[in-house]
DNA sequence: GTCTATACTCTGATAGAC
DNA sequence: GTCTATCAGAGTATAGAC
């Protein structure tokens, strides 16, 4: 898996993962068909695990703006873990060769991720959210889209944008129509 | 190029590049170094060859609400072309292996386009920005995280989330604070 | 055309389970 | 003693960089 993450599909040759993972090359073959099929259940065994490990699909609950902040703090961090930017670019990277993969990733992480704030929304009218769907989006994308630009592009290597800026500014428009009760 | 931008990198044969651009292995020996340095100047020239396509670097103008929502709509058809995902795919996938080349997308594609939007903002103070370079990340990463989900992802063959409910809810939540005159 | 890398197979040997 | 899993390595056919 460690190889695959961090080579990419085409790059991992059978050798090397038999010998990252410490068993002969045959035994790899006698468990999976061949090197797609290994790739394919690697990549969804490590994408389910991600959910669990992530949001325990807990429903959200507590002041926005508390919340929120906590949420995007919490978020950032998770998707700055270099395993899962690996994850991340190999997902990306291979999408036209393995859609499947892609799907389950976008099943699993993204629309997970997103229907679970939206409900949060939905469950708190005071904030005068008239899409939730599209307004969660807003704020995963961002927050995505940050991880994206600074640690996956380097971006943090040029002109870096602290991420406190971002959350700063996403929690003021998303919060500065909410009643003031 | 269309090669590299379908199969990746590692996935590239020097015989299909041949084959594709029409001319002998050789003939492309001797105009780059090795299939790293043509690889390399392949993206470096489309990725800046994107710059212009794209923004003229003119400066924006124009009543915030229709310029906006047009220049969302513009952003989202152009990040919606085949080619452009597909640098995209390819640039993330090979940015551990070619980062210089993430860095220069990074620089010219993302910093260029939240620096414009940035500007505009700041130039329209009855918005009350407080953060104008935030606040335009906010917005490009949106549209990006967008494609990204809905394209790149597959996402569209799950629950698809129509483009025009994004950019209304954005629009919406940058455009509510503004003075009314 | 050359030389290397790679996906995948075949063989024979080793070791533990019952 | 048989069965099953594993291992190490040689071997094949093909693809690929140059």
């Amino acid at each position: 898996m460690q190889v695959f993450l961090r080579h990419g599909y085409a790059g991992t040759s059978m050798d090397r993962v038999a010998a990252a993972s410490g068993v002969a090359k045959q035994t790899i073959y006698s468990h999976f068909q061949d090197k797609e099929g290994l790739f394919t259940i690697l990549i969804e065994r490590i994408t389910i695990q991600r959910l669990q490990t992530e949001l325990g699909s807990e429903t959200l609950q507590g002041e926005p703006d508390v919340l929120l902040r906590q949420l995007a703090k919490a978020f950032l961090n998770k998707m700055g873990d270099e395993e899962y930017l690996n994850l991340f670019r190999v997902v990306v990277g291979e999408s036209v060769r393995f859609p499947e993969l892609a799907q389950l990733y976008s099943r699993i992480v993204v629309q997970r991720g997103r229907s679970l704030i939206a409900d949060y929304f939905r469950s708190h009218p005071e904030l005068h959210i008239s899409d939730p769907e599209a307004t969660a989006h807003i704020f995963t994308g961002s927050l995505v889209s940050y991880i994206i630009s600074q640690k996956i592009l380097y971006g943090e290597q040029g002109v870096a944008l602290a991420p406190n800026r971002i959350v700063d500014a996403l929690l003021q428009l998303i919060l500065q129509n909410r009643d003031s009760g």
